[in-house]
DNA sequence: ACGCCTATTGAGACCGGTATCACATAGTTT
DNA sequence: AAACTATGTGATACCGGTCTCAATAGGCGT
């Protein structure tokens, strides 16, 4: 019980109890055999010494760090949040410990933090790639042995596990849904940056679950349309935002319906188009993808496509500890329903 | 480069560059004193094989971990995944790894945690504690070295550090503020759980920033009233908190004005009030904790009371570090003003 | 009482680094 | 040329655990 501002050692232990550094480490560390007369012995001491194992000894010597590594866009936003609890709950009821790491969405910060979770020998890692074109880090770890499941964003052909909604699919869906309801001008707005303020190519999105949704949304333009200029980039901030939703209103014929690509986006379109005074859904449609806090507030309250995070984490963490086990077979590519929460915001298009 | 699937050691990097293990570690460990050119082939030799340091074992041989560990009561709260990305941003400059993990505001899990930080040598722990009666578990941190600062939460007498608002000035202002306006029947909102629906005693309150804010509260109660029984308990989920609702809008006389403890508190109430038609503000004003993303969203946008917790994970983690460092002396108690951020939501009483 | 088996224990190597110390080599000094 | 001093390097103990292996002690069969 006795807090000593030494740090004690088995061989502290042992002493105490008279027995030697090997009886005490077996148990303490709770591995060969040992009486139940020593083994009490080397308890009651402990106990008194008030003795607290050096995990990471522990780790050097069994090779095995009990630490996962995860890398996301940003902790602070609601959507890797989640994730992060879902990933941590799990890992944790399997007695593993989390480094979480941020890394803003740029690639070389997650080159390094990669490096750095390496280096602390975690055995696992989780990350939310930022470019998926640029992943030989996350191969690289692979090919060292350290397993990698990404989250949110599959990779293809990089061999990781990779726990994933289902973007393009369930974005065709939407769109569709929303054709039937008479839209027949939808924009797409993310916070993806591009040189120009609409996407010239596909290929100019990295992240690959942002990519997924917009070739959903493209997939959806009737024959001989293009829609590659409804996609509406570098909404970042306020400001940019504003920008865009005026950009949208002056257009002729106007825009009826708008996706906004995450809850970030999402809060500061509906921020603009009420201080606009635009009605929705009366004048202008809109979904969100996330289920974030403030969607269930607003009035009308906001349709979004529901990310499931939490349970994308816990599945991650699933995967990760099942390859920890040693379970090999190719990678999964788990994908995630990501279901419609229809609330006021989406309704028939104007005049239709 | 080339990445090999065996863990490479000094050793092998020594061997590969013809020198012995001392010096190899040298050069790779950035310690001592080489020359120019053994310096060189090591470091040549590091490269070709791709060697990895492993910063466990570095640790163990040092005793120092590059380790902090962080207990708050839930990341997936925005207030503390704010409050958690400050730490780690400034953790992370002074090159400290972070290791997370939830309390979910319980005192057993605290504990639990805790230890197992501790265990894996943390150098410094930043908590949210959730009762702040009840540390010994830090106390012995403490005194077994290991430096402890309180995040929102003020533990008197335990000797840590803590980063904290202003949180019984500021209530006391704020209250004082809203009565101007003239309301007279004022509400306090809160997740606490206690026995009664109704605060019996600020004792029963454990989170210290919590009872700070009801102490100031209800110290702006004038002369011969006691207002204990207009703070409202168990405020946790949407169904409680439409109960709390329900009851405050059937009293008589009326209450004019809510404060909502929280932020996740002040979206439901939110909730409840436009779904019974109230409108905000001229039936009833609100007040929440938190900037949150929805409070900036709804229409009226919501009045809240700011708490930089950005900031205040930045300080704690720069009060950790110094710690760290072996600063001594009595442990400080850092206020961060919280200023209230006046929007729609907060008008004169009704009929004032 | 003797031999065999098993339960328990201790000695010591090891994990992958750091850090101390002694020694060798080369360059200065007198 | 002998003595002296940097400078660079290698040998080796050590950090706090795990784990293998051999030695000891007691229990049981005959």
């Amino acid at each position: 019980m006795t807090a000593r501002n030494k740090k004690l050692t088995v061989a502290d232990v042992a002493r105490a109890a008279k027995v030697s550094k090997a009886t005490a480490a077996r148990v303490l560390g709770g591995y060969g055999v040992t009486s139940e007369r020593t083994r009490e012995a080397v308890l009651q001491a402990a106990q008194d010494l008030g003795y607290r194992p050096n995990e990471l000894a522990r780790s050097v010597s069994t090779g095995r760090s009990g630490l996962i590594g995860v890398v996301v866009g940003d902790i602070e936003n609601a959507f890797f949040a989640r994730a992060v609890r879902g990933i941590s709950d799990t890992a944790r009821a399997a007695g593993l410990n989390v480094i979480i790491s941020n890394s803003g969405e740029d690639l070389a910060q997650e080159r390094a933090l990669v490096s750095v979770l390496l280096r602390q020998q975690v055995q696992g890692l989780i990350v939310a790639p930022t470019d998926d074109g640029d992943v030989a880090h996350l191969a690289e770890a692979m090919a060292s042995g350290t397993p990698v499941v990404t989250i949110d964003r599959w990779v293809e052909g990089l061999g990781a596990d990779g726990i994933c909604g289902d973007d393009r699919a369930a974005t065709a869906a939407l769109v569709a849904q929303m054709q039937a309801l008479g839209h027949r001008r939808i924009a797409y707005v993310t916070a993806i940056r591009t040189p120009q303020p609409r996407l010239q190519s596909l290929a100019q999105v990295r992240i690959a679950a942002v990519r997924e949704r917009i070739a959903g949304f493209l997939s959806a333009a009737p024959a001989g349309q293009d829609w590659h200029e409804r996609v509406h980039t570098n909404a970042t901030g306020a400001a940019a935002i504003d920008a865009i939703v005026a950009r949208l209103l002056s257009e002729t014929p106007g825009v009826t319906a708008i996706l906004a690509s995450d809850s970030l986006v999402g809060a500061e379109v509906f921020r603009a188009l009420s201080a606009r005074g635009i009605a929705l859904p009366a004048q202008m449609s809109l979904v969100a993808w996330f289920d974030a806090d403030w969607s269930r507030v607003t009035v009308p309250a906001v349709t979004v496509v529901d990310q499931p995070t939490h349970r994308f984490g816990a599945l991650a963490a699933e995967r990760i500890i099942a390859r920890i086990g040693g379970e090999t077979g190719p990678a999964r590519h788990q994908r995630i329903e990501t279901p419609l929460i229809r609330r006021g915001s989406l309704g028939p298009a104007p005049g239709d």
